[in-house]
DNA sequence: TGTGAAAACCTCGTAGT
DNA sequence: ACTACGAGGTTTTCACA
């Protein structure tokens, strides 16, 4: 269980890494000190992970969302591995689960737009063999963050 | 079309941004001025958006990845609207898309374990009427990124 | 773009509550 | 365990060449 505090610095961490540590500690009625020990034991134990930049992703043109939903008989090792490393080296894929139920697998792609999907798709089905894959295009993204909750911490 | 070198400086900042300017200049070749002023203006024109912190999942207690794809026959605003303050009140979702296909949204959510789920679900089902739920529990994290690819920018 | 210098900030020790 | 103070080093920030 997390202190409360911890809580709050997490949060405001979260949402915005670049606070400078004395703000930071008067927000939350901390010393600056302080606050800067709680940070540095939260990087040291890893609960920090680490810190990134995020961005834009119409500038980067990448506004395009598509998830991938794939399905497969072949569950050898090697079809497995090969798997890993086409998710690993293609970049537009930004997110792989393996999923409970239908879908085997389910991928998160960041592209320009449908025609570059389209190729990605088609690299993708040259590498490996699937039973299905399914495609769904996000329209509209309504919530996209980083923060997790913390009242289970 | 960007540059090269704020390829190169996002790429690197897309995976650690607490790198030293000082640092980041000289592995790029650039002067720690011309860095600074490139990170500065990538930053004024939006393409960084924002600095933040990446918790540890598991230590966060939020290891368990569900996702939730949802159909509706309600779309008149109201229900939207409902939906969309659903959404954005409730911190375990994290992602939310609206979709082409048979799905007509689909969440992501981060959760402690799948009893909590049940609980979120319940809490969602209570506030909004859906003609189909599906959730797909993930198994296995594959692959997570907040870093974009930057060959289309 | 580079040099350099001032300002801001981080890092952490120490002492006192 | 926190506050307050502060020194010293690092980093950011920016004027000027």
């Amino acid at each position: 269980m997390l202190d409360v505090r911890d809580k709050r610095i997490l949060e405001a961490l979260q949402e915005d890494a670049g606070v400078a540590v004395a703000d930071l500690a008067d927000t939350i009625g901390l010393s600056v000190s302080a606050c800067w020990r709680r940070i540095k034991a939260l990087e040291d134990h890893g609960m920090i992970a680490r810190r990134v930049v995020l961005l834009d992703r119409r500038k980067s043109n990448v506004a395009t969302t598509v998830f991938v939903g794939v399905r497969t008989s072949r569950h050898s090792i090697e079809w497995l591995e090969a798997f890993r490393k086409a998710i690993s080296d293609i970049p537009e894929i930004v997110e792989a689960y393996r999923l409970t139920g239908e879908m085997d697998y389910l991928l998160r792609l960041v592209v320009p737009n449908v025609d570059i999907y389209d190729a990605v798709y088609k690299q993708l089905i040259s590498r490996l063999d699937f039973t299905d894959i399914t495609s769904f295009i996000s329209m509209e993204e309504l919530k996209f963050t980083t923060a997790v909750p913390l009242r289970y911490a």
